[in-house]
DNA sequence: CGTGTAAGGAATTCTGACACG
DNA sequence: CGTGTAAGGAATTCTGACACG
């Protein structure tokens, strides 16, 4: 059974302003790491920029690894990389679960 | 040990232009139950509002309550009533703890 | 490449008040 | 009492661009 907690940390609700606080990032910088699609602000009513907690996790990472030197063109190299992994991780588990279920009927998990 | 995870639930950063969307209250109620004291925004900047997920759960239930015909004073009140059986509960724990370690010595939980 | 900044405009939010009931 | 609304103003956010390097 997953767990549906309310996963207020994915919940895009924090405008920029906030972001640039929580992060101690310039809004300029953080507009610009959207640019090079490091970050997926949604859009309230198409037009203003609202980022969930993961994103400000997200942002503080990147600030890190910019600092280390690191352009955002290989950080986005990195984050692709790292959701493939977990994605074939995924589909993995997904068809272990499939040949259970076709040797011992199928159960909703 | 108190897990102090990183309880974004309780952070406040939410604009009353998300909340009214997340509650379905209109922005006009949203301030009229600050003003009954039934909620607590932070200040950006003493200026805006800044509201929790917490906040928005709140919301919702006194949203639920006026609709229940309950006046803003009595939805205050019942608050207030919990509030303080939740400080005697604590208190009672903490009491019991420092007996504990009285009797078997100090360690922090 | 990554970031600052001034520019002009649009949307957001604020307060205090009047209205109805 | 609880809520809508128009009013005027202030702060926020947006985009596209120029600048430096």
């Amino acid at each position: 059974m997953v767990r549906q907690n309310p996963s207020y940390k994915e919940k895009k609700v924090i405008s920029i302003g906030v972001v640039s606080e929580l992060t101690g990032l310039s809004e300029r910088q953080i507009r610009y790491y959207e640019e090079r699609k490091l970050i997926f602000p949604d859009r309230s009513k198409g037009r203003n920029r609202k980022y969930s907690f993961s994103d400000v996790e997200a942002l503080m990472d990147i600030a890190n690894k910019i600092e280390d030197g690191f352009q955002t063109l290989e950080i986005r190299r990195e984050k692709l990389k790292e959701q493939k992994k977990v994605e074939q991780e995924e589909l993995r588990k997904k068809m272990i679960q499939g040949q259970l279920n076709a040797r011992f009927g199928i159960r909703k998990n």
